[in-house]
DNA sequence: AAATACGGAGAACAGTTGTTAACTGGATGA
DNA sequence: TCATCCAGTTAACAACTGTTCTCCGTATTT
């Protein structure tokens, strides 16, 4: 369906994106609302001006980023819903998931974690309403394990939001976790999933 | 101990701490990476090399908020370890507590809340300190309640991560709250800490 | 082959920034 | 009372910012 597009498109989707990856890198260390766009085109070797044909500021670059960022975070939540909930080993492989994305895109990672409470507004409401969406992804597929049989679809909702805060939570230690202390904190994770779970196994307790 | 300080310190001080509340306020539409220190002397109304009479720069200014929201924060966190865990009104009487926080210092909890994973490493540590610290408290207070008998020190310590950051998270979650919605985020946050408390007591069950 | 569309360059603008140096005037301490 | 201290001021600096307008060269369309 999509014919190979011009070469003037293809020149402009290449510095377009050169102009993403630059700002990311620039982003690692500091905000975005500190971001400016002169930086950001010195950076890639290009006029200020040319910043304008492809964003309208860098709160839109940033909205941009968020897409690009959760797009690749999309592709690992995925994989985890495609199999049952709850076993150790599954919780293992989750946290190994986690870190292994974080390796894979440390600066992707660090920009949703700083931005997600960040200064400018567009971003962080994307941000929350990817995350949002994420939960919900996650609800429904617990709703299809045995195990929810008699939860009410708020009460999955709650949980389901408590996996996701505790999957960007534990992505965000392992940013600032050097490798030597990789295990520790993957073991930390594991625990608290594990105690997560045992709270879900006995949500519908008589008390 | 301490005589009533001149009225040379006096006035010091006093300008300090304009300096301290008009960033304070400054930083509710932005990230402390880009609050120039300039911006904050005029709001105060002072010349701007007044500013290095207090601070070297405003990472320095941001180190000082961390201490004072913080120090706040404290004697919420020392009000809720006074009493027992666990009981379904203790929760309820803790989300209350919180949300009453957010409702007195909000601009304290944003700022925490932004700079936690912000774009300036000395703020960003300084807040990861003073929130582990908070959960060395909780476990220490944690291991006083019988019923952690059996608890390993790691696995307080892990308990009580979890209900920092759920603390953290439960009141940025006030923060983007409209107040019609204040009743059913306090409901969400007390679910989440119920299943919590019951993944607590069942954590040394036989599998 | 001619006309158009368009990504990018260049120059200029008014306004902002952090930092320096030398200065002022009232509180402080002998 | 007099010398000292010091929080805050004034002025100036080079460097930087976002944005506008005008222009260029080439890919695209007719």
């Amino acid at each position: 369906m999509s014919h190979t597009l011009g070469i003037r498109q293809a020149q402009k989707q290449k510095t377009r994106q050169a102009l993403l990856d630059a700002a990311l890198q620039l982003l690692e260390e500091q905000s975005l609302s500190s971001l400016g766009l002169r930086e950001v085109t010195r950076a890639v070797g290009v006029a200020p001006t040319a910043f304008y044909r492809h964003f309208d500021s860098t709160a839109d670059l940033g909205v941009a980023l968020v897409d690009e960022a959760l797009g690749s975070l999309h592709t690992v939540v995925s994989e985890l819903l495609t199999a049952t909930w709850d076993s150790d080993e599954r919780i293992a492989r989750t946290v190994e998931l986690i870190a292994a994305h974080v390796r894979a895109h440390p600066a992707h990672v660090r920009f949703i974690a700083r931005e997600r409470h960040g200064g400018v507004q567009r971003v962080s409401e994307a941000i929350g309403a990817q995350l949002g969406q994420f939960a919900e992804e996650v609800a429904a597929a617990l709703s299809h394990d045995p195990e929810s049989a008699g939860w009410t679809r708020e009460d999955l909702l709650m949980l389901a939001g408590l996996y996701v805060d505790h999957m960007v939570m534990t992505a965000s230690v392992f940013l600032t976790t050097p490798p030597e202390d990789f295990a520790r904190a993957a073991g930390l994770a594991e625990r608290q999933l594990r105690l997560v779970s045992l709270g879900r196994r006995h949500w519908l307790d008589v008390s």
